[in-house]
DNA sequence: TAGGCCATCTGGTCCT
DNA sequence: AGGACCAGATGGCCTA
């Protein structure tokens, strides 16, 4: 990535950024974004600033700390039990009933489904510009990081176009 | 210990 | 009818 190496993001959620998530107020976080150019130290300090980064560090991200939880069935016996109450209880007509097998086959399916969201949060995380970090971003984090960085990324190329101020 | 994050289960709704 | 998607509930793990 083109990205300056260095330039990481740190708690977004409680950062100014969360008020940037719009373009509509893209434009306040970076006041002076009619300039043509902005150096890579400007970029790191500023997105930095607005996701509220920590400071910089040389030490590897540790990704995939958990993540790939293939057995993680830690639920599964409160699960079935509260099926098997289920089915003693009364309840409202439901609009579909489905069998025990079918429902474990459901959660087979969400399990995946979930496992594929989860391995996209992982590209995406790999995509945006992180410090190196003691901690993974979270996925609300992610999210709210790509949107900034889009964002700026976007900002910086509407200005290419413009003619280039003499410093 | 409280709060954040996540995995999982579950039932409802939408879509094919 | 059945799969995909979604949101709420719940419990476990980790950190400040």
């Amino acid at each position: 990535m083109a990205f300056p190496a260095n330039f990481v993001h740190s708690s977004v959620l409680d950062s100014p950024a969360l008020d940037l998530v719009t373009d509509s107020d893209f434009g306040l976080a970076f006041p002076e974004s009619d300039q043509t150019e902005l150096h890579s130290a400007d970029l790191c300090d500023r997105l930095c600033g607005l996701a509220g980064m920590r400071e910089f560090s040389d030490e590897p991200i540790p990704f995939g700390d958990h993540g790939e939880q293939v057995n993680g069935f830690g639920d599964q016996g409160r699960s079935d039990e509260l099926g098997s109450l289920d089915s003693l209880m009364v309840r409202p007509q439901r609009k579909r009933v489905i069998t025990h097998a079918q429902r474990q086959a459901a959660n087979v399916r969400e399990r995946k489904r979930m496992f594929s969201l989860n391995e996209a949060f992982d590209q995406l995380r790999k995509k945006v510009p992180t410090f190196a970090y003691e901690k993974r971003l979270s996925r609300i984090e992610t999210l709210r990081l790509a949107i900034v960085y889009i964002s700026f990324m976007t900002e910086l190329l509407n200005n290419k176009g413009k003619s280039p101020i003499p410093e």
